[in-house]
DNA sequence: AACTGTGAAAACTTTCACAGCA
DNA sequence: TGCTGTGAAAGTTTTCACAGTT
């Protein structure tokens, strides 16, 4: 690890998001999810272990992710919550806001703009778009929705920082190919197929369904330790096999997801893109 | 890499998903769906470049991945799509189909159960629940939304494979706790905490708000190449930057995008939804 | 000639374990 | 004493490049 991020003499500010890694970036949301709670309860310091613990990955992991954005803690102590937070938002580039468009107002659509920690974390909705005629006109979300034919004037006037497409997939590249003629830097795509497009332009694409695939391998893996035995309690699941304890929700140790999250953190693996 | 996926006698069917790497499990389901759009073109041979592209990965790493199935291709000709395909689902534990429980009817819950290759690969719903009462009986997807009050009988009866946690963020724990109470053994939630289960419970979290924020992230690091100059240009995005060549979608060789994971893609990860 | 399968190298990530500071 | 910050080790994933097949 090349210590760059050292801010040897009196550096303001945010400053070499250079090399951060990835999989860090992914995970310091994460982070800044939790910490958002913990200012919300009145918490004012932290130690690495809790706020590890909340989001699920273990405390060495996340002290060398934070390790990345220069020194943030205070040893013996913990970290401060509000300065962390706002460090955390710097990093990512969310302290200025985003101006979000979305296209595509479907359940998914309204999903996404209905989804509180979208406005709390800085990302603002400036226009929604659709080119179904039934929906042209309705109000989602306080917005309007706009004919997606007069995308590329509206682009340009709403001049937005991020575009989210969540149109069917035939549709998808289209939408996409018109973003990108408006000068559209950053989309965020929900549709099966992987968009084309520029190298400067950054694209990630989530797919929904990958989550639930994993899922499958997972239990299947699991399910088959013995590929010979006939395996002798053939039971067809229909006791439940643990009633688990009604754990109390706090201070439970299990740390078991190792992050290969997708959309969610790890996910280094996950969902995603990028070179 | 062990080898033991290397099939030496006549062993049948799928088998030796063990060590199969969770990076390229997450990318197995992308290759899924393009082999299933090729086989719905009528494609019956595909080499690994011209899936690789389709998929947004490269070649080599396609084919490393292949590679942990078994000896899936023919060299010199490419992979049977048919072949391939059935040979994926089977390692990913599809092909028995899987029993969908959707907890949550709102946006997120009606998206994902109005997405087609929902059904398409695999996955049937079989039972959709939420708590308010304005929304328990109305009908969504061909399912009667049903009272979450009666969680746990219903799902000892309908004995569901996978849960789907759509749920504000305050409820998904409870919800969490009830699945597995009622013996539920994986679990894909959409709420932002991170939820606490017994390790045998594989619990798979989706935070859409990450990938957004990866986007912030990777703007603001290409947008900070000086970060001592003034920047002359200031042009403040108002011109189309690029007027991109409006593509005939194939036979395009961009390949930029190679999936960290992923989750993240990383993400990450793979289908989609759709209004 | 075309294309797969795969060792080996390189790159990236996680985990360990402890030095260092309040 | 308690907790952060971090080199170094271990583990995982990607990329290279070529041997092997049809």
């Amino acid at each position: 690890m090349t210590e760059q991020h050292e801010a040897p003499g009196g550096v303001s500010g945010r400053a070499l998001q250079k090399d951060i890694p990835q999989a860090t970036v992914a995970r310091l949301a994460t982070y800044l999810r939790v910490l958002a709670m913990l200012a919300d309860d009145g918490v004012l310091i932290v130690s690495s272990e809790e706020l590890a613990v909340a989001a699920g990955v273990n405390s060495a992991k996340l002290r060398k992710d934070l390790s990345f954005l220069g020194p943030n803690g205070v040893r013996g102590v913990g970290y401060d919550v509000v300065k962390l937070r706002t460090r955390i938002e710097d990093v990512l580039g969310l302290s200025g806001g985003h101006r979000v468009v979305l296209v595509g107002a479907g359940n998914l659509g309204r999903a996404l703009v209905g989804y509180g920690g979208f406005k709390r974390r800085g990302f603002s909705v400036v226009g929604i778009f659709d080119s179904d005629p039934a929906v042209i006109g309705r109000t989602v979300a306080g917005h309007s929705v706009r004919d997606a034919a007069a995308l590329h004037e509206a682009i340009i006037a709403l001049d937005p920082t991020i575009a989210v497409i969540t149109v069917p997939d035939e549709a998808a590249q289209d939408v996409c190919d018109r973003l990108v003629a408006a000068g559209v830097q950053s989309i965020l795509s929900f549709a099966p197929s992987v968009l084309i497009a520029p190298p400067t332009v950054e694209i990630r694409r989530v797919d929904l369904a990958v989550e639930m695939q994993m899922l499958s391998f997972e239990r299947t893996r699991n399910a088959e330790p013995e590929p010979l035995a006939e395996v002798a309690h053939a039971v067809s699941g229909r006791i439940a096999r643990h009633v688990p304890t009604p754990h109390s929700s706090a201070a439970h140790p299990a740390l078991k997801h190792s992050a290969s999250h997708s959309a969610t953190e790890p996910s280094s693996k996950g969902s995603a893109v990028t070179p």
